[in-house]
DNA sequence: ACGAGATATATCGGACCGATATATCTCACC
DNA sequence: GGTGAGATATATCGGTCCGATATATCTCGT
């Protein structure tokens, strides 16, 4: 995953550690702490595997900075990242992993957009039916706080497939990566968003993804 | 934090490793799918410390289930756990390590209680603070995908700061942790499944971040 | 009688984190 | 002009937890 973000992120330029680093965290507020101890061993890996080169220690370091290594894609790594692109499996439907993929949803086809948005609904959604079980079965032994996380979780996951709704209806009108925008979470201040949900074109369940579900 | 959790819920009673990966996985809802990569070795672990102990296989399995070994809290196992409740670190206010806690919650003082829950609220504040800065920084350069995902992890942020205000100002008003329960989250109790239209039941303001009470 | 599936324990490699060490440069402050 | 805080930058190490896999036993439907 860190590998697969990484190779995404230099597709816009050579970039160095330290600066890569404050981008997959910062910016694309994946890996919400990025540790240097995942960062390095990970290009360095990449750049044995050809997927990246580095640039020598820069030998007469501008000024303000220390030398630093610089690394950029490489056509290789370019195809590896398109191969990746395209697997998106099972693991894809996580929860980190999906925001990692969803960063790179510019450069991923909309096939595979579609697949990746409408799994990560089906996960979610087996995950809401099982909080629901799970809570109605010791809905006598919960104490207050742990009812209180419950319902909260639950709200949270609710809310995220509508979000996911959304991009989906939108993804399917075909809504092109740099054309009209995905729609804004909803913005409630009023505006009552006719036909934001399933709808026509939904024929039945539209996945048959369903991994299986354990236990 | 896996110790941590397992102490917890052996309080409840001696469980062995497959029940007791369940309630983690399933009930309490945390961990999203504990591994027994994880937990056999933990509790090994726990077992070596002398914070539980455990029966032999049973010699005799009940009908209907091969052999398991049961594990049950020790005193000092007691002890321990109540040293580690009131070592609410930092650490406490990361994702995964909040809904533990929160999860025991109950065994908890109720100082020690809201300073957890505001630690909580202060790291979410400072988090979406920086969200907002870097995404000002660079919302030119973002494409609609990234700014819709910025945009409802903002959102759900947002959110839980709310919820987070209410569970610490029902905290200082004193409910007890068997007494009052605390808000649940716009009550929607039960219900099969409330269509996915915009819920409009939220008393508190709509948008507007107020966030200002950082301690 | 047979296989699918739940119950149960166990191990292994791998991904990523958190703390720490190191070096260099800038800038504020006294 | 000296000192120290803080940003920039690379690097390593131990630890925690995951995911896949192996194993054995019992139940139940067909």
């Amino acid at each position: 995953m860190l590998e697969f973000a990484i190779l995404g992120l230099l597709h816009d330029g050579p970039l160095h550690g330290y600066e890569l680093r404050k981008q997959l965290t910062n910016a694309l507020g994946i890996f919400r702490a990025l540790s240097y101890g995942s960062l390095y061993p990970a290009l360095r890996a990449l750049v044995a595997a050809g997927h990246i080169s580095a640039t020598a220690p820069e030998p007469q370091p501008l000024a303000g900075t220390r030398a630093r290594i610089t690394y950029q894609l490489t056509a290789q790594g370019k195809e590896h990242f398109q191969g990746l692109v395209r697997e998106a499996g099972p693991a894809t439907w996580d929860d980190d992993d999906f925001d990692v993929r969803l960063a790179f949803f510019a450069r991923t086809e909309a096939q595979v957009r579609l697949r990746i948005l409408e799994g990560r609904r089906s996960r979610l959604e087996e995950r809401l039916e099982h909080m629901r079980e799970a809570a109605l079965a010791r809905r006598e032994r919960m104490d207050s706080y742990t009812l209180a996380l419950q319902q909260h979780t639950e709200d949270r996951a609710e809310r995220e497939v509508r979000w996911l709704e959304e991009l989906i209806t939108a993804e399917r009108r075909g809504a092109h990566p740099s054309g009209s925008p995905p729609p804004r979470e909803a913005a409630r201040t009023t505006q009552p968003r006719p036909a934001a949900y399933p709808t026509s074109s939904d024929p039945t369940h539209p996945q048959t993804a369903h991994i299986e579900t354990k236990e």
